[in-house]
DNA sequence: ATATGAGGTTACGAAAAGTAACAAGTATAT
DNA sequence: ATATACTTGTTACTTTTCGTAACCTCATAT
């Protein structure tokens, strides 16, 4: 278990994008802002969950929180510069998935 | 917790992805194939881990096993064609990476 | 018969993810 | 004043995945 040679920038990188449903998190705020409630109902993934991402990214410098003192209180996420350079990622990946992954792959490996 | 509108295929690929190591394990395997121990040896991960990993790969049809009976015995792992597309994702992933990671940046929010 | 090297597997404790119930803040309704 | 509703989380608890280290198999070499 040594890690030689590999850029430390790309190991970081790709471990904050492989961690567990960063990439669909960040490929709805790319389609522009979101609440907690809309990315929580349009991704197959708990609140909990939902919120420690969003701390994380929030941490990295990838996305912001805005809170608007509207009734009842309106919370926005949004990507950052850092966060928006990633639409060639996901693009890429979309792009590859369209291609290469069959419609009926229900999941990787169980 | 609904998933809606999201592309099934994009959803896939990218659980798939996102799964702890298979990145870098990609982006080694893109050097050239490469066998078991040289992966075990050039990444932070262990044996268990990497049995697994690559067990998912073929399964998905990304990677290919093959055995020589050499003495003793080499097995070489090598990207399929569908593997080797995903060429453009690890480039992508890498250019932000160098980008935008700052090298002090350690991992993830812990 | 014992040792060596590659490529794993097994067993087990630790960490992360999933689920569901509940809490804080604010506004409107009764 | 009290109750109700809505959003944005948090807490408590269970299940799954990860990490570590010890062990196993097969083939040759000593």
């Amino acid at each position: 278990m040594k890690s030689e040679e590999l850029c430390p920038r790309f190991e970081s990188g790709m471990e904050l994008l492989s961690k567990r449903w960063t990439g669909l998190i960040i490929f709805r705020l790319l389609e522009g802002s979101q609440r907690f409630s809309e990315l929580e109902s349009s991704l197959p993934i708990s609140g909990r969950l939902l919120s420690e991402r969003l701390k994380e990214l929030e941490a990295a410098g990838i996305a912001t929180r805005t809170v608007y003192p509207d009734t009842p209180v309106r919370i926005e996420y949004e990507l950052t510069e850092k966060g928006r350079a990633l639409h060639p990622v996901i693009t890429s990946i979309r792009e590859w998935a369209e291609k290469w992954v069959t419609p009926d792959e229900p999941a990787p490996t169980k």
